[in-house]
RNA sequence: GCUGGGAUAGCUCAGUAGGUAGAGCACAUGCAUGGUAAGCAUGAGGUCACGGGUUCAAAUCCCGUUCCCAGCUCCA
């Protein structure tokens, strides 16, 4: 965002706060940063507000923006600004929190007050009318902390032209096209039924288990390759297990209830995490250096009790698999495995034709097990990891697990939004807590390092951000039916069953258009489920023994032998392109 | 969980001075036998989210619950 719209929204949001009070009485006001593609200003107000007061509120800005009061900057004392807000107890926390000598600034524009450190604007009439949009409204923390009280949030949006609005306001349009909830729906993928089975449960339909197929089937081969061994474990499991790691303590909100068998009987536990599991395996035998690194992988699926509030399609849901793996080294051995790691899953993203993602470095949270010396050691090594392959990354403080620091590869859906896929943690604590060891070389017993990783983080969540990625329009190694055969008449059905077979063997994921329509209504319907291609067979067809062919992208092709196409195909999904 | 808005056919949605429900698509049947982006007709399909209340009468008004949407907080 360049310096100058953020001093064009920065100054809106401030309009906006004015016209507020204006419209209603005893209005208290929060903070009002621009944001991408925006701003925002939080009010503590006693009116409810909704969305269909915003034309009223964008009315009166309209006015205020008219009148093109000047932008003034003041410098004032500590002892003035607390008096100039004295009705405002959130400009007066604010107030408080400045540290001595520190300077304190006031814009002021009409009679319209803020605590603010700028810059702005000239005047409010540098405001084109036709240019801003007052977009939603929203409760928001005070200070984005859960205890304090909730404001009201109203979001809006400014350019410098109004054409420049019309296009934010038309590809937002567009992305919300690509929502996957929608996509999901209409290609018939997946279904979440809150009534019939439970909020955030996710039910692949074949279409859409046929992608999570091909993503599987190419996670375990490059696993394979890369030295990963599979396991697998139960899905419950005794409640001192989870006691033992940690998970009882510091993670039982995230859990569902426990399930209880006989009264006295001990409880078991639906994991909410694989590492313990993959840990008891590990146990259950003596362990050499000489075997080291162990890299143990599973697709394990995971529940965890989250709020009503934060599910949201397949990005946050209650079950969910995890491309889990858990590597055991040596100390010696950690910075190498995490480089390995690092190098593996931007490899892996690379496949699916990811660019745009953000790397963070989680450091230790508030409740954390262990000795900070380790944690230390811990991002420490990360660091290094990502330093040496020269990967871009942020801090995100406090947002370790647990039990360590962690590197997530964060990456955007349709609208934005920022949803963590790849995770890659350092654990020295849960070795420690189920008094894991090998037998190092001296004939002695050390304690392994843990390394928890996932590459797509969860499976549901990265189908849901493929979708969105690919719009609906899967390439074709990952498209549910790669190509849709489609008779021209009844006199082709058969001919097109026999093709159907043939093709099935060769491994092509094909289905026949039988119904009782006309090419073109069929043409439509396989691009409205974005089918890659086509193949149109009538009489001509069925005499020269040639498909007549269509791709999605390009429209017909031409004709080609049944064994020229089934070539070409493979040969386009062996690329992955 | 919190703030605001919602929940009507498989899907997308109409249905406000309270009077027991409609459209398009999809589905079935019939007609049409169609050559590269939606042929015509007919039919079937709904405890209007769930539970309570007000009323002679509730999809409609009120309360609660569940879930959904946009954010916030929290997370893969």
């Amino acid at each position: 965002m360049s310096d100058n719209i953020e001093k064009l929204r920065h100054s809106t949001s401030h309009i906006m706060a004015d016209a507020v009070m204006k419209l209603y009485d005893n209005v208290k006001i929060g903070i009002g940063p621009a944001i991408d593609n925006g701003f925002y200003y939080d009010f503590d107000i006693e009116d409810k507000i909704s969305e269909d007061d915003l034309p009223k509120i964008e009315e009166k800005m309209a006015e205020i923006i008219h009148k093109g009061h000047e932008f003034k900057k003041e410098v004032v004392s500590r002892k003035e600004a607390l008096e100039i807000f004295k009705d405002q107890p959130c400009k007066k926390e604010l107030i408080n929190e400045f540290s001595e000598g520190e300077v304190i600034s006031i814009y002021l524009s009409g009679d319209f007050v803020d605590l603010c450190r700028g810059p702005h604007i000239k005047k409010t009439s540098d405001v084109n009318v036709k240019a801003f949009k007052l977009l939603k409204v929203a409760g928001a923390y005070w200070k984005g902390e859960e205890k304090n009280k909730m404001l009201t949030r109203i979001y809006g949006t400014i350019f410098n032209t109004p054409k420049e609005l019309r296009k934010y306001i038309h590809n937002y349009e567009l992305a919300k096209k690509r929502d996957h909830r929608k996509l999901g729906k209409k290609l018939d993928l997946f279904s979440i039924q809150p009534r019939n089975a439970g909020a955030g449960l996710v039910f692949w339909h074949p279409a859409g288990a046929a992608v999570r197929r091909e993503i599987e089937d190419f996670w375990l081969k490059e696993h394979r390759q890369k030295g990963y061994e599979f396991i697998n474990i139960p899905h419950i499991a005794k409640s001192n297990l989870w006691k033992t790691s940690g998970h009882l303590d510091f993670y039982s909100e995230n859990m569902f209830p426990k399930l209880e068998l006989e009264e006295g009987r001990e409880e078991y536990i639906l994991k909410p995490m694989n590492c313990p599991g993959h840990i008891l395996v590990y146990k259950n035998n003596l362990h050499s250096y000489r075997e080291f690194p162990l890299r143990w992988a599973e697709l394990g699926t995971v529940y965890r009790y989250e709020k009503t509030g934060v599910l949201h399609g397949l990005m946050r849901v209650r079950g969910f698999t995890q491309d889990d793996a858990h590597i055991f080294c040596r100390r010696s051995q950690m910075n190498e495995e995490i480089e390995r790691v690092f190098k593996f899953t931007l490899n892996i993203l690379k496949t699916f034709r990811f660019k745009d993602y953000k790397v963070f470095l989680s450091t230790r949270p508030h409740k954390y097990v262990g000795k900070v010396a380790q944690w230390d050691l811990a991002e420490r090594a990360l660091k290094k990891g990502l330093e040496n392959i020269g990967l871009d990354y942020e801090i995100d403080p406090g947002e370790g697990v647990f039990y360590g620091p962690k590197v997530d590869i964060k990456i955007k859906d349709s609208l934005g939004r920022m949803w963590q896929c790849s995770t890659i943690q350092v654990d020295f604590n849960i070795p420690d807590k189920f008094d894991m060891d090998f037998v190092n070389k001296d004939g002695n017993k050390e304690r392994p390092v843990m390394i928890h990783r996932a590459i797509f983080g969860s499976l549901e969540r990265f189908f849901g951000i493929l979708i969105e990625h690919y719009g609906g329009r899967f390439p074709l190694w990952l498209a549910p039916v790669q190509l849709k055969l489609i008779p021209i008449s009844e006199e082709q059905f058969e001919y097109c069953d026999k093709l159907r077979a043939g093709l099935l063997k060769e491994n092509i994921r094909v289905s026949v258009n039988n119904k009782d329509e006309k090419l073109s209504k069929k043409i439509w319907q396989a691009r409205e489920m974005e089918i890659p291609y086509m193949a149109i067979v009538g009489e001509r067809e069925l005499e020269s023994g040639k498909l007549s062919i269509r791709k999605i992208s390009e429209g017909d092709i031409g004709s080609f032998t049944v064994d020229d196409f089934i070539q070409k195909l493979k040969k386009e999904i062996t690329l992955k392109k």
